[in-house]
RNA sequence: GGGCGCUUAGCUCAGUUGGUUAGAGCGCAGCCUUCACACGGCUGAGGUCGGAGGUUCGAGUCCUCUAGCGCCCA
């Protein structure tokens, strides 16, 4: 075991200041990241990266995920393994809009036209309008010098990158990607043109998919009305939607309610609009609800659809997709009474609608007490402000396992497929599949984003056939219907009778992410490529988008290659802040990452991240980083210690130096586990537990011998404890790399050549030790010191303090350890006698020396 | 209402397949300065692992019930 050492150049004073910057720089000069397309298969591992969503600051749960993942992919790189680590930008979709409309201060208006070299100025809080291609240059303009700034943070954490393989999720590669995994999903049959009622933004205008809502509670009332029946009588029936009277279609009741048996198969008249409707029977109608008798409208919630669809109900419907009650008379409502009812109430809000309701309905007699105010759970879509409304429109869907038992069966199999980290997370996907209670719609009435690669024509009246699209041919990708012309056709057909119209819609955002291994990988662009990184190794991401991202390229990937796109996902926990409180933008406890690298430097944030363990919630905490830095010092100065002592070469003959050397294999056995099981956090402390005892017990002890003190230069023990300290070094900076990436490559450049990023990973076999002697000697010598240490302490001396007589009483083994490391112990702890005494209890007696010689 | 996760020292968290006196850091207390490190070092005090019951020779670690918190889905 013979370590030789090369030409050492410490500076005097050591320091992580500018270490981001100058590595940074170097990395990329160098091209340390990039990637090597050459390797085969089995020598890459590649990552399907989370594309951040590109707005003003990227939050610091992107950087805490992206750090943990890095570490992982570090790890393999110096495993050997050629790592495929793309980054991408996901500028595409609503997010985007909002930010331009905010930042710039504009408005799209399809009607205007273009300006061709019109200098928009940021005037927020305006809503000027501009065309509709102006404001697609303005989201191309403002997400590229977002994105610059994210890298900018993304090199500054030293996340390690291959930038060459950078995407966006605008760009032709991507919409090429989109569309033709479209095109392949429409000539498949995966996916089809409905028209349906559809969850409804109001103030956005666009459709909204199931993945894409949450319920959050709301302030409404109980309104009871008073309906009337044939013979005379009333029935009462609360609701918190009465301003949708209009549109009632029936009455409800449950089939084994016996109050309301008599009334099922009558017909009942509306209150104000005088409409009869027939009373139904159906088992989701609640009894314990209000009367037990329900209003069915088209459509008040998704219970309304279920019944509409179950019962074959007629569609009455009276909101547009403005939100608002259509302005022109419905032509069911034929009474004076109705018309007058509905001339106050047209073209309002739902909200206001809803009072006027209230006030008709009092005014007439038929609404009974005062309304009951409630709160209860509503339907938003994520990022609406109003509640969804339930509009029937034309939507592209894609078949996700909702209708098709084998589909949904086959994606259960491939959720149990992949493995989890941690495991529990393939639960939430297992619920996610279970629960799905339609296709995936797929498309959206937005501005800007990927559009549908198809055209409709028409007859010879005009009208759109929509049973007949015309898809693009897959070589022209990508396409603009609204600018490009399907084949066979000229720009002079378009919108003419017999001519043609193109798709207005843009596709879902998840449906450009849910292909980010195609796209990374340059699916059927560059099939060499791809071919040497699909399937993927690995999906890092965080838990709240398994429904969306996770399960979406699960299902595209199964639908397109019949394969999982990755064996593994490894799921990150939230960020809360330091009061364990989710971090929200509208709760204003955001910590910008800029900050936090500013203040505990790249190796500080690093080391906190890398602390939490896969999927554990975890607390923005400075503490953490501020000990993360402090260990980053550390290795600066004990590396700067340990390079001092080191010259020439010698053996590992030293038990002691052997003893350390056995717990920093059994230190790399237990790390390379960790991080093959996806645990870095482990990985992380075990490599810290060592290096700490490393400092305290085993530099203390042996410096003295390393100086050469008392012998001459070329001593064994000498070389030995040299040669033992230089292995060490090199074992634990590589151990380190992973997580503190600046600060091990600095000390590495001081006296290796090349950079320790691409430096072979720790193996046992470095660290192979022939022998059979006793390699617990450090664990006892170090206990000896700590009591040594322990008495100065309590007799409040100087550690240098010297020791008149140390006795250490024990077993033959105990005993054997101390004399194996007696020379260490005796500089170590300024020892004048040591004293062995064999003794059934182990125990060790320290006689301090003269205070006033100390 | 269903599901998942969490509950370990004052605080933030580790604790792999159940196995010797339950670990770390922060904070706290005391001590030590200049020959690696004051952006420091050493030493110490402090938990019986939310509660109850069970399985086992043995449980923080498995099972049942229960309380609180968080998230997801109804």
């Amino acid at each position: 075991m013979r370590q030789s050492v090369p030409k050492v150049s410490v500076p005097d004073r050591p320091s992580l200041e500018g270490l981001e910057a100058k590595w940074d720089r170097r990395w990329a000069e160098q091209g340390i990241y990039r990637f090597d397309r050459t390797r085969p298969r089995e020598q890459i591992f590649a990552i399907d990266t989370p594309p951040p969503t590109v707005s003003g600051s990227l939050h610091l749960g992107t950087v805490f995920g992206y750090v943990q993942f890095d570490s992982i992919a570090r790890f393999w790189r110096m495993r050997g393994k050629e790592v495929f680590f793309p980054v991408g930008w996901d500028d595409n979709g609503l997010p985007t809009v909002r930010r331009v409309q905010n930042h710039y201060g504009v408005r799209c208006d399809p009607s205007l036209p273009y300006q061709p070299d019109a200098w928009i100025q940021a005037e927020p809080g305006h809503e000027r309008p501009v065309s509709r291609r102006n404001f697609v240059e303005l989201c191309h303009e403002l997400t590229a010098s977002d994105e610059r700034v994210f890298e900018e943070v993304f090199r500054g954490v030293g996340l390690s990158v291959a930038w060459e393989l950078v995407y966006t999720t605008i760009s032709d590669r991507s919409r090429r990607v989109s569309q033709r995994a479209f095109l392949r999903n429409l000539a498949r049959g995966e996916a089809y043109l409905s028209e349906a009622p559809t969850m409804w933004d109001v103030d956005i205008q666009t459709a909204v998919a199931q993945a894409e809502m949450e319920d959050r509670p709301t302030p409404g009332a109980y309104h009871r009305l008073r309906f009337h029946r044939a013979d005379g009588g009333d029935v009462e029936i609360d609701t918190t939607r009465p301003e949708l009277l209009a549109a009632c279609v029936a009455v409800v009741v449950h089939p084994d309610d016996p109050r309301w048996r008599d009334l099922v198969g009558t017909e009942v008249r509306t209150p104000l609009f005088e409409v009869g409707v027939p009373v139904v029977a159906h088992p989701l109608a609640d009894p314990d609800k209000g009367t037990g008798v329900a209003m069915i409208c088209t459509f008040g919630d998704t219970t309304d659809v279920v019944w509409w669809r179950e019962l074959g109900l007629p569609s009455r419907s009276i909101v547009g997709r403005d939100g608002r009650l259509q302005a022109e008379r419905p032509d069911w409502l034929t009474t004076e009474a109705a018309a007058g009812a509905w001339a106050a109430l047209a073209t309002k809000t739902t909200a206001s609608a809803r009072r006027e309701t209230a006030t008709l309905l009092a005014a007439s007699g038929e609404l009974i007490g005062e309304p009951r105010p409630i709160e209860h759970e509503v339907r938003y879509y994520e990022r609406g402000e109003r509640p969804l409304e339930i509009v029937t429109s034309r939507q592209w869907y894609l078949r996700n396992g909702a209708r098709d038992e084998q589909r949904r069966d086959a994606l259960l199999a491939a959720g149990r497929a992949l493995s989890w980290h941690p495991d529990f997370m393939r639960v939430r996907y297992e619920h996610w599949v279970g629960g799905l209670n339609g296709d995936w719609l797929v498309s959206r009435q937005q501005v800007f984003g990927i559009p549908f690669p198809v055209w409709f024509p028409l007859d010879e009246e005009g009208n759109v056939r929509y049973d007949q699209p015309i898809p693009a041919d897959e070589a022209t990708l990508p396409v603009d219907p609204q600018s490009d012309v399907p084949p066979g056709y000229t720009e002079s057909d378009r919108a003419r009778p017999d001519g043609f119209v193109g798709d207005p819609d843009v596709m879902d955002t998840w449906a450009t992410s849910s292909l980010t291994p195609q796209i990374a990988g340059s699916w059927e662009d560059d099939p060499d490529l791809f071919a040497r990184v699909f399937p993927m190794d690995l999906r890092p991401q965080g838990p709240e988008i398994i429904r969306t991202w996770l399960f979406t390229t699960v299902l595209r990937s199964q639908l397109e290659h019949g394969s999982l796109p990755w064996t593994d996902a490894s799921i990150n926990g939230w960020i809360l802040d330091a009061d364990r409180k989710k971090m929200s933008k509208s709760k204003g406890n955001v910590v910008t990452p800029e900050a936090l690298l500013h203040e505990h430097g790249a190796d500080g944030l690093r080391y906190w991240a890398c602390s939490a363990a896969p999927g554990t919630d975890t607390a923005a905490d400075p503490a953490q980083m501020r000990v993360g830095r402090r260990l980053a010092i550390k290795v600066l100065n004990a590396s700067k210690f340990v390079l001092s002592m080191t010259g020439g070469s010698g053996e590992v003959t030293e038990t002691l130096d052997r003893s350390m050397l056995a717990r920093l294999r059994s230190t790399v056995t237990d790390t390379t586990a960790a991080f093959e099981r996806y645990q870095h956090h482990q990985a992380l402390e075990r490599t810290e537990a060592f290096f700490w005892s490393f400092c305290d017990d085993y530099l203390e002890l042996v410096k003295s011998r390393a100086y050469g003190r008392g012998h001459d230069q070329e001593d064994a023990a000498t070389g030995s404890a040299r040669a033992a300290l230089s292995l060490a070094l090199s074992v634990q900076l590589r151990l380190f790399a992973p997580f503190l990436p600046f600060v091990a490559e600095e000390v590495w450049s001081w006296w290796q050549e090349g950079s320790i990023h691409r430096a072979p990973w720790p193996a046992r076999s470095e660290l192979d030790l022939a022998g059979e002697d006793d390699l617990s000697v450090l664990e006892v010598v170090a206990e000896v010191l700590g009591v040594v240490r322990r008495a100065k302490t309590t007799e409040k001396r100087s550690l240098r303090s010297p020791v008149a007589r140390l006795e250490v009483v024990g077993g033959p083994e105990r005993l054997g350890a101390v004399d194996a490391a007696r020379t260490d112990l005796v500089a170590a702890g300024s020892v004048a006698e040591l004293v062995l005494r064999e003794g059934p209890e182990p125990e060790t007696l320290v006689v301090l020396g003269d205070a006033s010689r100390a």
